[in-house]
DNA sequence: CTTTCACTTAATTATTTGCTTAAGTATACC
DNA sequence: GGTATACTTAAGCAAATAATTAAGTGAAAG
């Protein structure tokens, strides 16, 4: 259930605005370190520092071919994250549906559990 | 469609384990600091640091009612991050699916769009 | 063989994180 | 009033990030 997937490399890639961009880039097809960067309002060492981190999330995979390194998408790589948000989702809004109108309510809270 | 969400603060506030651990007691219902405080192996200034990033982000909302501050998962909040998440699987899946057997061929890709 | 292209590596730098301890504030209790 | 409780604020600090420029490598083209 909880695979060695680390989660904490996965949400820290997806944080960042420009690592975002090279992923929904990389939906649309494969693409090389350049056509990643070219976009990006950045110089390629930056651009290649976030394919990094990319890649250690197991977000990206890459090779390289000649002197063109072509990156991919990792299928299923973000299944573990989804799966989190989508438990911890339905958990609270759950919740919040047995609670009914609480929030609407003058909540006097000194009974709930502990 | 793109709405005042910082994506970004709510991707970096799921990136950190204590965080998390804070959201999944949220979602088992309300809580003070100190109970979220409590299982942390950290100190009490350094719990109110990942609140505050929890709390920036739109995750979590809190009020104070004498002197104990009772924090709350905020409905909804998460939404954005997971329809994120949700696009980009649809899309490349949808896209791997088309490559079909791709993957497990010789993938000589120089032939690809652009 | 030389130059160009597509990265790659290294070294720097400023900022942000994630924690800590110490001291302060504002209730709640006796 | 005095004291304990539940944070709160401030200051400091080591490590990690996010970017840069400059120099290097190695395949491709002329």
């Amino acid at each position: 259930m909880n695979p060695a997937v680390p989660l904490d490399r996965v949400f820290h890639a997806l944080a960042d605005p420009a690592r975002r961009a090279m992923l929904e880039r990389l939906t649309r097809g494969p693409a090389s370190v350049s056509e990643l960067a070219e976009p990006l309002a950045m110089s390629l060492p930056g651009v290649v520092q976030h394919l990094a981190v990319l890649e250690q999330s197991g977000l990206v995979t890459s090779r390289k071919a000649g002197r063109v390194r072509t990156c991919q998408i990792a299928a299923g790589a973000l299944q573990p994250a989804e799966q989190w948000i989508n438990e911890r989702r339905i958990a609270w809004e759950r919740r919040l549906d047995r609670l009914g109108d609480y929030l609407a309510g003058e909540t006097q809270m000194e009974g709930n559990e502990r």
